[in-house]
DNA sequence: CGACCGTTTGAGATCCTTCAATACCAGTGG
DNA sequence: CCACTGGTATTGAAGGATCTCAAACGGTCG
């Protein structure tokens, strides 16, 4: 990865990233000053789970993938990281997770020990970071439910309308970066199980599926209710 | 739940707590200030999901039960909060889950308006609540992976080395203050496959199980094995 | 055009669930 | 003291959802 000090050539504001919602100017600036940009190609890996956690980063564009290794191979996609999210917040020393780049990825990086300086001495830089660090535990207490008592339909359900979000899609067209094997380690689901929902879904007349990696939400409703486990008859 | 201003009548000494593990004396003493004591009988609600989240809490003594409930009753246990931890920290404004006595329980309360207010004031509070909430997102990832990848067998095992770690147990002795449904709440199971699974462990001579409520682990080993998933024979 | 890679589809096996019966334990009343 | 009751846990048998293995399909790229 390519880094240089934002300050000289980002091609892009730092005060105007998520990390800095909510600072004042002069935070801000601080947070300017120890931040650093860089770039990842898609596949390539940011850091590894178990590797000393020395920065925090976060997407300026692109999407990640945040995920967790069994030791004989299973995996476990934790989420899917794409603009404005911040990495490496839950990080006691060692990161808990790997961070791989799904499509092409600028980030800007802050190290560690400098945020954890700032942090004492600006409070609202302590609230923004405590604020991420909630949200995002909020998100994987939802995922908890999705894994341990959802079924296939309503996990498949349950991400095209979390995509449909991230991307604020408005004719209820999504894209999707990640493949199936990512969607299936995300959802703790079998690559084939994921297809047959993707293609049942489609049967039933509530999605369109024109290409592989590009979904048309035909009826958001019957997919919510799917994805909330309003059971009826699911036919 | 009775309530009293912990300055007056607690029998316990606020300080001493884990909200103010890490604090200057003085923050400890205005959170001491803060806070009041109460008691839950097994069985009672201390907040539902959705409830204003006015308070975070800290369990002072006994076990919570933290869980998520889906339309048509489906749940999903989020984990058992002890002595120690502390609850709401994740709530925006509402909180995300319901929190349900399983024991008789002690807890310490703190309104989350003074609470927001001190952060501000004391860095040293703001990292420890911090630390709390990054604690908290790692284990609820740690459990993603649990309730996406393991299997029944490699689930149990991890649950049970998780309450031998909690209760620091020495001889291998584990109390399940938890019911066999709650057990397979948490572990996105049916508490038949909870019975099951633990009856093969004992066949298997992993654990010793006495009584219902009490679980010697006799292999903690193979059982660390189990759990992490290196699957051999299982046999 | 043909090889390659990811996706889709099919058939059978497996793990877990569902439904149902039995066992166990504590408390109650005869 | 012991049968009875209710609640929880265990065990059994059958069914179903998802997985595994395998083949077919469909775009992309040389």
């Amino acid at each position: 990865m390519q880094l240089q000090t934002a300050a000289h050539a980002a091609s892009f504001d730092v005060a105007s990233l998520a990390m800095c919602r909510g600072l004042e100017s002069q935070a801000a600036s601080h947070l300017a000053a120890i931040s650093s940009t860089g770039k990842k190609a898609a596949g390539e890996t940011l850091f590894a789970e178990g590797d000393d956690a020395d920065c925090v980063y976060e997407v300026v564009k692109g999407t990640l993938r945040v995920c967790k290794l069994l030791p004989d191979g299973r995996l476990q996609i934790m989420g899917f990281p794409g603009s404005g999210h911040l990495l490496g917040l839950a990080a006691g020393g060692n990161h808990a997770y790997t961070a791989e780049a799904v499509t092409d990825v600028t980030l800007c990086r802050y190290p560690r020990a400098s945020v954890d300086r700032l942090v004492d001495k600006v409070p609202s830089l302590a609230r923004r970071l405590w604020t991420a660090t909630s949200d995002e535990l909020r998100f994987a207490q939802q995922q908890l439910v999705l894994l341990g008592r959802k079924t296939a339909t309503e996990k498949v359900a349950s991400f095209l309308l979390l995509l449909a979000e991230q991307q604020k899609s408005l004719d209820g067209t999504v894209f999707v970066s990640m493949s199936r094997t990512d969607i299936g380690d995300y959802l703790g689901l079998t690559i084939e199980t994921v297809s047959r929902t993707l293609s049942k879904l489609k049967r039933d007349g509530l999605i369109a599926l024109p290409v592989p990696d590009q979904v048309k939400l035909l009826d958001v409703e019957r997919l919510s209710e799917l994805a909330e486990g309003e059971s009826e008859s699911e036919a």
